[in-house]
DNA sequence: AATCAGCTTCAAAGCGCTTTGGATAGTCTC
DNA sequence: GAGACTATCCAAAGCGCTTTGAAGCTGATT
């Protein structure tokens, strides 16, 4: 079948310790020895089983991302595929594979408990936090190593993140359209129990106020991040007695379904009716080429994902090391969405 | 550390040997002991170690996905979440696992030889054939089990596949438009070396002849499917001396560009200008509600998923089956997009 | 010549499971 | 009650690697 190492070193005529070591980089070879094991593992194209090197070592060589699916919605994360691009290269240079679960909704504890009982991975990135995310705890408990893309608002607990600063991002964005003369500021935000969307809210409650405004709840909307979602928010806001003049928009596809409301009702963004969105920077859905569509909070969120994996290789190569952070500022990015308030 | 069988056997006051029958739902153990391992295992959370299943079985229990992204443009293919979605779900249900190898440009011919001879997976499913794509023979070179998301035009040799039928799904959409009058139908294609869109390509053209209309190359694109690719080709279109009235497009994205390309030049979309969509359902980018935003041929590419990954596993089990083919049709689906041609 | 050190190489154990080829005890058959 | 089953259970081998502890060889040292 395919060559393994018995058979390679019976071939060389060296002991399967020796090739082992020759390939593995110890330095108890000899560099002739180590260069003619090389050429012929190359030549045979031999590499180490993977179950076999895993049971040996006693390391899977593997990372686990778990994805959640609900069955109502059967929501996908859209910035998935992106993330895992990222966190995947990482991977990859290090010699790790990733492998994906899926869990259904209200299997996840189980989920992330076989991955530990079989020994499939080293440890786990934990995708979409909500506040008070019990999968944190749980992780910590069973002592599977793990990386947080987000954070999760009330856990005490110090663990491993990374996570875009939303609040700021949110906030700077409020100020960028309060500076241009906006006072009612529609907020179409995502999910408000999934962490990233709380701060962002608090990041636009927070620059308001500090503008002397009160938000109004009647311009607040939370919900899946869809384009009908954007869509229908905009619209309702729009069709008030006194419409917000502009819209901070929780994602790029969103944001094309407010759009998509205002010229409904023969407004011109950019020109009536500004906004802002936050712009993942998705490789398929980018914001426009040179002059961005949307003016926008921008975070690469394949970045993170490269980031975000290099974090946990190397919390699992030192165990001990205390639990680190990285906080990714978004860039703010003028676009041709966003104007002065009409008068 | 964790549970493993010789412990759990020996709690047991069994030999491993029943034990591993026991819980593997062999004959040769009582009723009574089976329940009696099944309860402790349950009690221990004892799984086996997926690592030495693997190597004792000589089975990997895993699948790969192969992603590839091109550093030039690092564009991920959007429908992938959604697929990989579908796939999982029959993966879990039956006790395997998903890997997932990103090959960089050029990469990936090694990413398959890598996970074959590392023997990491027990088959894989091919993502995005191009035409004559060289993997094919590849992996049936390399004796790695198999399964096409799509085909691959200009191969000869039987393989195992599943596809839409995007032929008669363009070829029908342009029949509908021609049947409302329409005769400047403008083509915004994907890559017309991806096999997806050679065939939709075709069965534009198909559906024109039949009408004794030839197609006119300036109202053909062909490009990444991207909002900003679909607002430029309508835009450039429209811009012509005798505009298209009507759209055939590649994708929800791609529609969302060139909606936002009609009411640039302050047409509307459904009345003075028609746009028919593939639509691949993906969870996070809905063709609207109840009744569709964009008229559009539709076919679940989670629901693909799901179906290729059981032919695959299939495949499998019964290593001589010959090949097995689905060809999925897709469902015109009328929505607010399309109306009868301008007088 | 004997000893030592350093460099190479090796045999064998062990990782946690499945599976082969018995062994043992209980049941039937005649 | 002997022989033939049948139902349970077990010891040990083997999957393909890494790693420990030891051995062989060389040339230098005493």
């Amino acid at each position: 079948m395919s060559m393994n190492l018995k058979e390679l070193s019976h071939q060389l005529g060296l002991s399967q310790t020796t090739v082992s070591r020759a390939l593995n980089g110890y330095p108890e070879v000899s560099e002739a020895t180590r260069l003619r094991v090389q050429r012929a593992a190359e030549q045979h194209d031999y590499r180490p089983s993977a179950r076999a090197k895993g049971l040996a070592t006693g390391r899977a060589l593997a990372i686990g991302h778990v994805i959640q699916t609900s069955t109502r919605h059967e929501m996908v994360n859209p910035i998935f595929a992106d993330f895992i691009a990222g966190a995947g290269e990482t991977y990859t240079r290090n010699g790790y594979e990733m492998i994906l679960s899926i869990a259904e909704d209200g299997a996840e504890e189980q989920v992330y408990r076989a991955l530990r009982a079989r020994r499939a991975v080293d440890g786990v990135i934990v995708h979409a936090p909500r506040m008070n995310d019990a999968r944190i705890a749980l992780l910590n408990d069973i002592g599977l190593p793990f990386v947080v893309h987000g954070r999760a608002s009330g856990i005490a607990l110090p663990y491993s993140w990374l996570d875009v600063n939303n609040r700021s991002a949110f906030g700077r964005a409020t100020t960028f359209l309060l500076d241009l003369g906006h006072r009612r500021i529609g907020l179409v935000n995502g999910l408000e129990f999934m962490d990233f969307a709380h701060r962002r809210r608090l990041g636009f409650s927070d620059a308001l106020a500090a503008a002397g405004i009160t938000a109004d709840p009647a311009l607040m909307r939370s919900g899946e991040m869809t384009e009908e979602f954007g869509y229908t928010s905009a619209r309702d806001m729009l069709a008030g007695t006194t419409p917000p003049t502009a819209f901070l928009v929780a994602s790029m596809i969103c944001g094309l379904g407010v759009r998509r409301a205002i010229e409904a009702v023969g407004l011109r963004m950019g020109r009536d009716t500004s906004v802002i969105i936050h712009d993942d920077a998705l490789s398929y859905l980018q914001n426009g080429g040179a002059v961005p569509i949307f003016t926008a909070t921008r975070s690469s969120v394949r970045d993170a994902g490269r980031q975000a994996a290099e974090m946990l290789l190397h919390n699992i190569a030192n165990p001990d090391h205390p639990a680190a952070n990285i906080l990714l500022e978004a860039e703010l990015m003028v676009g041709g969405s966003t104007g002065p308030a009409p008068i």
